[in-house]
Order: C-alpha cells, then sequence, then structure tokens
DNA sequence: CGAATTGTTGATCCGGGTCAAGCTGCGTGG
DNA sequence: CCACGCAGCTTGACCCGGATCAACAATTCG
C-alpha cells in the first residue's frame, strides 16, 4: 500500500441559504456563448424551482461523503472540486467544478453521496430541492433532457481522467490535467487567456493525477522550465497551451453549447 | 512514457437488426429483483420505442470511438465493457457492461461517440432509436427521470474506479475490481455464486487497473495462492468475496432496485 | 515570535514496468 | 496424423518511474 497524501480535514461549512442576489432571469452565466438560451417559460419554471442562494467560502464543505441533502446546486460563480477518500486518508480528486456545472446528481440521484465536494474559492450556488426534480422532468422535458445531456457529460470528463491516471505517463497527465481546465475554463468565460489562474494547489493536483506531491512537483517544475506554464501565488497559468496538448496527446474540448440548469 | 499494452484491433461488426424475440411486456430482466417494476403505460411505450435486437458475437465492437451512431441500447444479455485508446494503442477500460445497462449514452447524447465498446460474449441488445428520445422525455417524464437515474449510477461507478486506479496499490486495485464485478453480476442474476465466471482475459484486468499484464499476472497468482480467486479457462472465480472486500477496502453495492429502460 | 501552508530539491528505495522465455490448449492446414 | 501458429497464462531477471524521507525557503497569520 502506497500513502502518498493523507487528509483528514475539520471542514467548515457553508454559509446558510441566502436570499437570492440573481433571478435566473437575469443569470450573468446564460448569456455566455459556451450556454445554450433557454425557452421564457423553462427559465421561468427554473426561477421558481430555484430555492435561494448559498454563499460557500473557500475551503468550506457544500456536500460530505455519506451524508444526504435535500439540495441540487448549480455553480454560480467560483471554483471547486470533486473527490473520494478511503478510509486511511489517501483522496482522490475526481474532477473540478466552474460556473455552470449542475452539483449533486454524480454518483446518486437520491440516497447518500458518494463523494464530497470542496470550494477551491468563495463561491455562489443555485439551490434546487431534490424532491422537486420530477416535477421538473413533467413540467419541461426539455430541461430533463438537458439534466441528462449534463450527465452525460460529466461521464465524458471522467472517462478522460480514468484514461489519464491509468495510461498516461506523469508528465502527460501533468499536461493533459492543466490544459483540460484552462480550456474548460475558457469556455466558461473565466479570465481571458494568460490573465486565467487556475487557483489549486500542486497537492490538488497531485491528487488528481494519483501521483505522490514531490513528484508532481517536480513533473510541474519542468512543465515551467520548458515555458508551459507558470507556478504563482493562489495557482497555475498556462503560457503554451499547444505544447501542452502535443505532450498529452490531446485534440481539445469540442464546441458547442451546453445547456444550463 | 510507458506503453503496457497496445491495441491495434480489427474489428468484427455485430449482426445486423433483427426481429424481437422479446417484446418488453415480457422482458426476461425486468421479473429479476435488481429491477423496478415500470407501469404499463410506460411498458407499452418502451416496446414501440424499441426499435428491434442487435446480436453482437463475442469480441465485436458494438460502438467505436469517433464514430457516429443513431442507436441507443440496452444489454438484455451477454457481458461487454467499454474503453479508450491513446494514439500509440495503449488501452485503458472504464467500465464492464451488463444485463440491463443502457448503452450509448456515456459521454455524449450527441455527436461522436467518445469511447468503444466491445463485447465479452456473444449477446443480445435491445437498440433504440437516438432520434426518439426527446419523444420518450416528453411522453414519459418517469422514463426520463430513470435514465438520469443510470446516467447517475455509471457517473458512482466510474468515481469508485477512478480512485481505485489513483489511489489503490496493485493488490487493492485488483481485488475492488473483482468484487465489484462479482457483486454486479450478482445482483443481475447472473450465475448465482460460486458458479459465476467473469468471462475476462488478464489483459482485461490489466487494463481496467491501470497496470502491466505482467504485473497483473503476479497480483492475480496471489490472490489465487490466498484462496480468494481462481483463474480458469475462460475467466475469473470468485472464492472469498468478503476477503477480497476487505484487501481493497470496499463496502459493497448498496442494495435497491434500480430502473430499466 | 512561532506555527501553518505551500513550494522546492536531493538522496534513497521500491512497486511495478520491461524483457525474455516457456507452458498449455486450440484451431488450421498439409 | 502431425506441424504450426496463435492466444492466454506464468515466471524469473533486471530496470526505472515515481514514492518516500528529509531538509529548507518563503509566506501568511495569530
Amino acid at each position: 500500500m502506497t500513502i502518498t497524501s493523507t487528509h483528514t480535514k475539520q471542514y467548515v461549512l457553508p454559509a446558510t441559504v441566502q436570499g437570492r442576489l440573481y433571478p435566473c432571469e437575469s443569470c450573468p452565466l446564460r448569456s455566455l456563448p459556451a450556454f445554450r438560451e433557454a425557452e421564457p417559460d423553462e427559465l421561468e419554471f427554473l426561477n421558481r424551482f430555484k430555492k435561494g442562494e448559498l454563499l460557500a467560502q473557500k475551503g468550506s464543505a457544500v456536500l460530505v461523503e455519506g451524508s444526504r441533502t435535500p439540495h441540487l446546486y448549480t455553480l454560480l460563480s467560483g471554483w471547486g472540486f470533486r473527490f473520494k477518500l478511503l478510509e486511511d486518508g489517501r483522496r482522490q480528486i475526481l474532477n473540478y467544478l466552474m460556473p455552470g456545472d449542475l452539483i449533486g446528481l454524480q454518483g446518486s440521484i437520491e440516497g447518500e453521496m458518494q463523494h464530497s465536494i470542496e470550494m477551491l474559492s468563495d463561491s455562489i450556488l443555485c439551490v434546487f430541492d431534490r424532491s422537486r426534480l420530477l416535477e421538473l422532468y413533467r413540467k419541461h422535458p426539455g430541461l430533463g433532457y438537458d439534466i441528462t445531456w449534463l450527465a452525460s457529460r460529466e461521464e465524458r470528463m471522467l472517462d478522460e481522467n480514468l484514461l489519464s491516471v491509468g495510461r498516461r505517463s506523469a508528465m502527460e497527465r501533468a499536461a493533459y490535467l492543466i490544459a483540460f481546465i484552462h480550456e474548460r475554463a475558457r469556455c466558461t468565460g473565466l479570465g481571458s487567456g494568460r490573465r486565467l489562474i487556475i487557483p489549486v494547489t500542486q497537492q490538488h493536483v497531485a491528487d488528481t493525477l494519483g501521483l505522490s506531491l514531490v513528484h508532481t512537483n517536480k513533473t510541474l517544475r519542468k512543465l515551467s522550465r520548458l515555458g508551459m506554464i507558470e507556478w504563482q501565488e493562489g495557482g497555475c497559468r498556462v503560457i503554451n497551451l499547444k505544447e501542452l496538448m502535443v505532450i498529452a496527446g490531446w485534440e481539445g474540448l469540442g464546441t458547442g453549447r451546453r445547456p444550463l440548469v
């Protein structure tokens, strides 16, 4: 057995449900080119479906493995990640969360959460009631379809990740991960180009890649020296995306808009 | 870069669509305890939704990465697996397919397939038309919800897999994988207890675990010598499930029925 | 000021990869 | 009938990518 990282953190819980600053009709995300437009009646339904907003601090736990929650969320602003722990504290980060991502369906629609979620920055989440999900499917089948679409997209990302962790070398993995996150963020309209900083520590990268912290550091330094990335206060910046993609043997994200629920 | 397995197989395509041997009303799967019952009107709809049956031989490719298909499938009988390849032939198996699994939604609802599917045994698949999916959501929201439920379940399995490949040792990984497949198969009513043989080669196991064939063999031999599994013509048999679960640190599948579409 | 975090680097070790060979059983063709 | 090739399993010898251990630097925060 190889223990490369042990996590036994005590979590802060996010702030309680607040009033709403962003009615769905004027959702700042929906106007971005990455997202599909919605029918007016769907939008109106969503606005009633939305129960409120949750402010979650950097480092807080929005969901905890093994617990139950009556809520679903859409990340409105901020960054987070999904992860699982083994009993001895080994952590595997499963995927990162960016604005527009639906949170809480992965793993199970009903029942206990099978993974945890922690925020990487102060964030705002739209809160929905799980119990009203069937109502959504009944009244707005198109939205139901969209939710399946999003679940399918999450699966694609997991597939790529699993391929990476299972079959790519350390350099390839690191290059893939950083290029991937960078592209996702760019599509979501976060920071344009060079100004974008991915707000992770090297420990996060290590726990995503299935590598030790030390080896992750050495790999990232190599990428730095090759002029592909820069590590700085607060995270990682991509300098040469194309070269990263070449190393990873990765073609990039498909184009096309995605639904927003 | 570490090349542990190279796959450049030429694929046989499955037989063309046949007439139907199994109308949905008398589906042999639905009566199994693992599956939820369906409303009569849903069942009737599904029966019209079902376009026919596909017979796929052992070793044939039902879906190929990068291609498009107008179909969705439910595996009616037989075994299969989903996988991705890197350009140089390294293969990662993402998950296994057993009766009742919905095939073709993982990765993308529309557009090009992001993964391939190969059958491990002669199989029968129910064929559906992708283009009628939205109709399903409109006419039978409950079935739409079920599809999301199934997508969510697939994600849970991928999460566990990723945790395993990223953070478990070779022994733990192997023990987890075998226990996991065994349990899934048992729930699906495939072979009761000792008589169940998981129809994979050690190369499949290696490509699932992200290990080399040689090391996989050595690890499986250890499990054999410990009396936990037996390897024989055609696959693997579990002898001591509990002990495998202990090694893997795995609690087992949750109970509860799942929908069948 | 000390105590956490986070990044960085070198030395050493080991789990698992690579190479090579041999075994069994099976299907095919001469 | 045997010879051959092929697919799959097995083992030993050796090597290397990445893990572990151990320091240390630079910040930040109480």
